[in-house]
DNA sequence: CATCCAGTAGTGGTTCAGCCAGTCAACCAG
DNA sequence: CTGGTTGACTGGCTGAACCACTACTGGATG
């Protein structure tokens, strides 16, 4: 590390941050869950130094974010279990567990597909024929066709018009990535490849959603079984 | 107004909220754009007529919504043009992308229902009858049972052990609650959501993946045709 | 004349003591 | 058993006061 690495990213001069931080600390260690009421306002103003206006603002912010329930003249109530809305970005790469993001990838590929085949628009078909065709000239060439794949997992996720979905393949998109280049180094992976895409294209292209999601299935299964077999054999 | 139409979902009573609305119409009406100052807390709580301990927690809801920066002894500045972090037609854009919610929540409720009657462990079992239990209690007694469904619910969630589909499944909680209240608000509908939610569960104690997702599937679309028929009519 | 730099008014940050207004449980009367 | 009363407790809000920081002003300096 030389010497600009981290700056110390100022103090976190406002004090009903501290006391949210304190207070989400308090409740993992206390073991608090959604329903469980925190201490009064008073307790916690004595408890943590600051005055009981800091307090209401830190709590004030725990409400307007849907963590907590205040009940006038009734107490503070959690409702969720963690109190920590905890950034997506950090907890991917800590939970970067294999499995996990293939069952994840599974459970929302399909359901893309599905959405695929209903909502598909000609663009959306004609870019997907674009990635076939890319990726045919890619894999004639010895290449593995990495790029294509991508493209037309992009395509679907597009013909599905679901923000939502959108955005979590995007969260786990690198290690998608990471999967795929594996995946397709097994010999004679490109070519089986390009089968299965073609075959979800078709399903797509015919607005035929139950084979969609059948064809889509039966792809990432292949390509996570590889996987399994390449890196955990031993695996749950 | 008859008897038990709509009763006035409990008043607006925090005085930080009627704030925050001054605030937006002031802004609106002086046509105060982003980079503008805002008058001083003193000020404000004394046009406002409040003390400023209230201006405050108006000021730092807004500022942990992003939509102002705070410059300790510089005064407040708008980060937006707004101040309204859903004009109406951003709120009606929210409800729009309502239905994106309720298809990824199927994408990834009904993986979870697969892994959980894979995984599930005696413990997990428990946790879900003790949801079923707590469930015919709270509709025993003429309740929704909303908190027993999201017990229900995240019971499953536990039993898949996917910390990434939980993680996913922590961001559109918030939706889900609301489309949980408004489904079981339909007449006899906790009735048979009970009934659903024994199904699944019975999936999951069997160890019947298949049997799961289709409980799991049957029991969401159920959920969304009542919404978008309550709400959306006309929808897509 | 241009520059620099205190001084100062003004701003947000926080505290404190106090009162108001709900809630809840224990208790009592019917 | 029901319904009302009471009192302790909890959150909601206020007003005055002080601190920490910023920005502007006006005089001193080169």
């Amino acid at each position: 590390m030389s010497v600009s690495d981290s700056f110390r990213p100022a103090v976190r001069s406002r004090l009903y941050e501290q006391v949210i931080d304190q207070l989400r600390e308090h409740v993992t260690a206390a073991g608090l869950k959604s329903g469980d009421k925190l201490p009064s306002e008073r307790e916690l103003a004595e408890r943590i130094g600051v005055s009981r206006a800091s307090i209401k603002q830190a709590i004030v912010v725990l409400e307007v974010q849907g963590l907590v329930e205040i009940r006038h003249g009734g107490g503070t109530y959690l409702r969720t279990d963690s109190l920590s809305p905890e950034p997506i970005a950090t907890l991917v790469e800590r939970k970067r567990r294999l499995p996990d993001v293939l069952d994840a990838r599974e459970a929302l590929e399909t359901k893309l597909a599905e959405l695929a085949a209903m909502r598909r628009t000609e663009e959306d078909i004609a870019e997907l024929d674009a990635a076939l065709d890319s990726m045919r000239t890619e894999i004639a060439a010895g290449a593995l066709g990495e790029e294509s794949d991508h493209r037309f997992h992009a395509a679907v996720t597009t013909a599905a018009r679901n923000d939502l979905l959108a955005e979590f393949m995007r969260e786990i998109a690198g290690q998608i990535a990471e999967s795929r280049h594996e995946s397709l180094q097994q010999p004679d992976r490109p070519q089986q490849s390009l089968g299965q895409h073609q075959r979800i294209a078709e399903a797509i292209r015919r607005q035929d959603p139950e084979e969609a999601v059948a064809a889509m299935r039966a792809h990432l299964r292949t390509v996570s079984r590889v996987r399994l077999l390449t890196w955990h054999p031993e695996e749950s």
